[in-house]
RNA sequence: GGAGAAAUGGCAGAGUGGUCGAACGCACUGGUCUUGAAAACCAGCGUACCGCAAGGUACCGGGGGUUCGAAUCCCUCUUUCUCCGCCA
């Protein structure tokens, strides 16, 4: 969410820079405002309250110690009222709080200075695209491939689990293998710190990156202990942070990891949804960064570059676009996507977005670092995946499928030992 | 899963109802001294909110309660440790 004080700062910048998601969020900038003027009010009539019933525990307190029982007795008298007061004031400090709380979840990220205006993907700008697509002497769509070749069974999944969690076996098990390791290699060398974070998380984890409390209906749920199966790694990952006030030395923070992601995508359906189009459970390697709030852009196009670079190492064609505000994430105020072409699909796949969120998560996770002024000071984070599994495996197997096999790219052979899926 | 013990500032560790937001030590920061460093000495050193400031308020694992007053008493949850059981 938004820090108050930045928008009691700057409110109209605040609320032009949100106007480019398409929409007037004046109302609810104006009603975070004066919920926080209450608030602030409130605070201070129950200090000064509190303050008072403070000073007479002292006085009987002192009274007490010099025998005076009598005059210390009656001093209790006037404290009644003076509690009264205060457990009031409390109650409706807590009202007020909860509501601005409210009205700022409300109120998604402000879009950063380049990200140009629009309400849909439509608006977004396509920043480059890179690579040919492949003259194909057959096209089959990836789910044909993995029949034709037992790489991953679907049905199967169904059987065990249900749809949308397939069953990776043989060389497909081995491809995705091949991949997580070689995606988690290259992010070492990169510079980031490899974390194997748990896969479920509490309820404080899931509102400190912003998946509670409103989507929670996203995320599998177990009632029982109340713990949620994260839908990134990013969730397990961010937390790290959560409540940490880390040295300005240390920044930027590098971290990256692997981590099945599990997402009950409820409503989706219809051909969006076919092969490894968009599933319940699939693997992912997030990268995570905090940053300098003065250095966070210029890492926003590192991490752009990284995933680049990695989509360049593997031989698939892609394409870069700048997410337009109405189609930029709640939680982010700029954004990459990085998508793949699928030459049996014929159709480009998303298969990484990355992200920075400039204070939006640090806000609610209390992620700050000391600044040279000695004063606290929020860090900026931001995410990608490096990469998202399905959509790469399926680009690789419909994009260098031939009539004789489907050629594994070549940074990929050392890992899973083949050259050629036949 | 059963029985018991514990949770205090970056660390360590006092404090069992009233000048305790919290001793002492270590670490850290600034200063004196020194050619420089170490040592020694002096000073500072948690977080958040309200306030122009002075200052005020809250926080001793989380939440609730008792009391004029709670780190201290009670309830509850969480976590850690020890023993028993089970187990990759």
């Amino acid at each position: 969410m938004l820090l108050i004080n930045d928008i009691r700062a700057d409110k109209g910048g605040i609320i032009a820079r949100l106007a480019k998601r398409g929409k007037d969020f004046t109302d609810l900038v104006n009603q975070a405002i004066s919920l926080d003027d209450k608030r602030k009010n409130t605070q201070s009539e129950m200090d000064d309250v509190l303050s008072e019933s403070n000073k007479i525990s002292k006085e009987i307190g002192k009274l007490f110690a010099e025998k005076k029982i009598e005059e210390a007795n009656a001093m209790k008298a006037r404290t009644g009222e003076l509690k009264e007061k205060s457990s009031a004031l409390g109650e409706q400090l807590k009202a007020y709080e909860a509501e601005l709380l409210d009205v700022l979840y409300q109120i998604p990220n402000a879009p950063g200075a380049a990200v140009p205006a629009g309400r849909s993907e439509t608006d977004n700008t396509i920043i480059l695209e890179h690579g040919e697509k492949p003259n194909l002497t057959q096209k089959l769509p990836h789910w044909e491939l993995c029949e034709k070749y037992n790489l991953i069974d679907f049905e199967l999944g169904v059987k065990i689990t249900g749809a949308g969690f397939p069953v990776y076996r043989g060389k497909g098990a081995r491809l995705q293998r091949a991949l997580i390791n070689w995606f988690l290699d290259k992010g070492r060398d990169a510079g980031f710190e490899e974390i194997q974070p748990p896969l479920f998380v509490n309820e404080a984890s899931g509102i400190g990156t912003g998946q509670l409390p409103d989507k929670e209906g996203q995320m599998y749920h177990m009632e029982v202990d109340n713990l949620y199966a994260i839908p990134t790694g990013e969730v397990p990952i961010t937390n790290i942070y959560r409540d940490v006030i880390v040295k300005e030395a240390d920044l930027p923070i590098k971290n990256c990891g692997h981590s099945p992601c599990f997402r009950r995508e409820a409503g989706s359906y219809g051909k969006d949804v076919r092969g490894l189009n968009r599933l319940h459970q699939f693997d992912k390697v997030e990268i995570v960064q905090l940053s300098h709030p003065t250095k966070s852009y210029e890492l926003l196009e590192d991490m752009s570059s990284y995933v680049q670079n990695l989509l360049k190492d593997l031989g698939l064609q892609y394409r870069v676009l700048l997410l337009c505000g109405g189609d930029t994430g709640f939680a982010s105020a700029m954004t990459y996507d990085m998508e793949v072409w699928s030459a049996a699909q014929e159709m480009w796949l998303e298969v990484s977005s990355v992200s920075n969120f400039e204070t939006f998560q640090a806000n609610r996770l209390k992620l700050r670092f000391k600044n040279s002024n000695g004063k606290n000071e929020y860090a900026h984070t931001l995410n990608g995946s490096a990469l998202a599994l399905p959509r790469i495996m399926a680009s690789i197997l419909e994009n260098f499928q031939t009539p004789k096999g489907i050629i594994v790219p070549e940074v990929l052979r050392p890992y899973c030992g083949f050259n050629v899926i036949d």
